[in-house]
DNA sequence: TGTCGGCAGGAAAACGCTTTCCTGAGGCTA
DNA sequence: TAGCCTCAGGAAAGCGTTTTCCTGCCGACA
């Protein structure tokens, strides 16, 4: 590998030069040596050592990105935003995914802290686990204490910025809609019970209840894993213990696609005999048929957020943005009396 | 941000000693010494500077991924499985979006190199533009020279270890499958020309119709964008132009999702009135409606293969990995007969 | 008791770059 | 012509690690 030495070896001019031409100084050089410089580099095929770079420079330029898994279609929305402004403010971005282990979050948090990054964004849902959390925490702190920037989406149980999708509110619309429309019967399909996501929806969801005035009894949440076969199984679990149930709520879109899938399995048709709804409104939920009634939250513009507030240079490093939740209505879910 | 000279100071030893007890040195230390160090750490909360690491051993650990954007599931699942056996490995990927710009892809390269990547894995499509493929060359040999490895995923124009999807076999299955059920009026929805991909899975497609003694005229071939939208918009202009189409083959399933769209909005019934053929069996396929037919690639197995041959520390850089193209139906397509 | 071997620990060089500080040449003014 | 200022270019000191090489101590053997 040629080094920046080489280099000014074989232009015949001193290291420092040959720095200063290649990293754009502004200090100034002969058109001469700059020329020889140059020629030197393209013969040489150089590129400079980023890690020497960094160690000199001592300048933060990239960013941390923990998620859950940027293969999930949720993530990767996020991601997208995230990216998105990142290289528009020139920064490298290394996403790292954690697959909902949480010692793997905090590993990750190290390797970033390692990598000198000027900034860790942390998305995806929090957990009900103190330890956990305290632990985190503590290792965020020991980061920022450096001068290190965080910011979360979704994670009210951390410091920092933070990006806050309205959970709870859309849980709230979604049950409106759904007991709204007389639906009695009502099965809710939740992710793992140790999301603080599934915990705040499935909150806003019981407010709605309880102001129309019906219930949402234990049997009829059924908790598995966050995404389509969890779903898929979920609403298995929920038609034997409810078999005339009349509508499904899934906590998010990929376990909605699951119990799509699951009821057209059985030969019940959405929504004659059963409303579909779900949440997040990720690309697909168009897509499928019938066409996903959802909650939508911004995600491509939640990522952008998070990534805009780790990366300014404001004093304060508490503030804290809502991304509103709405409804979308499509053709999965109908009111009960028009069956 | 606390050093090891910091951590040594506390601990009343040497760097070298704290560096040995930290990093895990063969050299053996007294007990005493090392509880001294190692609470020095924690109470610190030391974190090595990675860069600086990456300096003295002159040991490269971190692999660069380019791709056309990760949140594409086509990619998203390519990148799964490279994840997989990077991790496996205790290897950190570093993942870059090109989002199939040229110009962005050969940064790219030079950034990794940069980053002193042990190796570079390129995914994706290659381009029919001999100058740039050039210059992609001319960069990957700098860094191949200088002990860099690289591998590549369906880029047959590239050098180095590589994995490459059936792509022309698999245009022959989906023309074979279509062709072969009866159809005569087939449309072809197409990713942008310049790409292999679309070349190759189309040259298949065409040996499928010459030998079925059919023929595939260039106005029954529709060129957009390779996603959703670009499907959408590709079989509007096909059904403008031949209203009676029976057919459609799309080159890879985020166009033939688009289809679906395109067709259901128009009244039309899939498969009655028209067959849908998809590529790639990225995970929705299957929960579109109806389901999709479509040409399987072992998307997230490829992945991991690429990165495996990457990793290992054989002498020859120029394997060729096939990975075969299957046919899967499901209920979007059937025999023209069957009317 | 003297010498040697082994071993724990430290000094210092090296990794590849940036940047401060310094040098020396040239041009200008008095 | 002497003196000063300006400015291009170089020497060298870091940046935070790792690792080679060296030192000094202790125990063992003759």
């Amino acid at each position: 590998m040629a080094t920046l030495a080489d280099v000014a070896r074989r232009a015949g001019v001193s290291p420092a030069t040959a720095s200063r031409i290649i990293s754009g100084s502004t200090k100034l050089v002969t058109e001469e040596l700059r020329a020889r410089v140059l020629r030197a580099v393209d013969e040489l095929q150089y590129v400079p050592n980023a890690h020497a770079q960094l160690l000199a420079r001592a300048q933060r330029t990239a960013v941390g990105v923990i998620v859950h898994d940027v293969s999930d279609p949720y993530f990767a929305e996020i991601t997208r935003g995230l990216q998105q402004v990142a290289t528009a403010n020139g920064r490298l971005v290394i996403i790292c995914n954690s697959y909902r282990d949480p010692a793997r979050e905090l590993e990750y948090v190290e390797l970033l802290r390692a990598q000198q990054v000027a900034a860790i964004v942390l998305a995806g849902s929090g957990y009900h686990d103190p330890s956990f959390t305290k632990a985190l925490k503590g290792k965020l702190a020991a980061y920022t204490r450096t001068g290190g920037r965080v910011s979360v989406i979704g994670r009210h149980e951390l410091p920092g910025d933070a990006v806050m999708p309205a959970n709870e509110e859309g849980g709230y619309l979604a049950g409106c809609e759904v007991f709204g429309a007389g639906h009695r019967k009502v099965g809710v399909i939740a992710g793992p019970k140790v999301l603080t996501t599934t915990t705040d929806r499935l909150a806003g969801l019981r407010r709605a209840a309880r102001e129309l005035g019906r219930t949402l009894p234990a049997r009829r949440v059924a908790y598995a894993a966050f995404d389509r076969d969890g779903g898929a199984e979920a609403t298995g679990r929920l038609l034997a213990d409810t078999p005339d149930l009349t509508a499904v709520v899934a906590l998010n879109d990929s376990m909605a696609v699951g119990a799509l899938s699951a009821l057209r399995a059985r030969g019940i048709a959405v929504p004659d005999d059963v409303s579909v709804i779900g949440f997040d409104d990720m690309p697909i939920a168009r897509d499928v048929t019938p066409a996903l009634t959802t909650i939508r939250l911004p995600l491509t513009e939640m990522g952008a957020r998070a990534m805009a507030l780790a990366l300014d240079d404001e004093e304060r490093h508490d503030r804290v943005e809502p991304a509103a939740a709405t409804l979308v209505r499509r053709e999965s879910s109908q009111p009960l009396t028009s069956r």
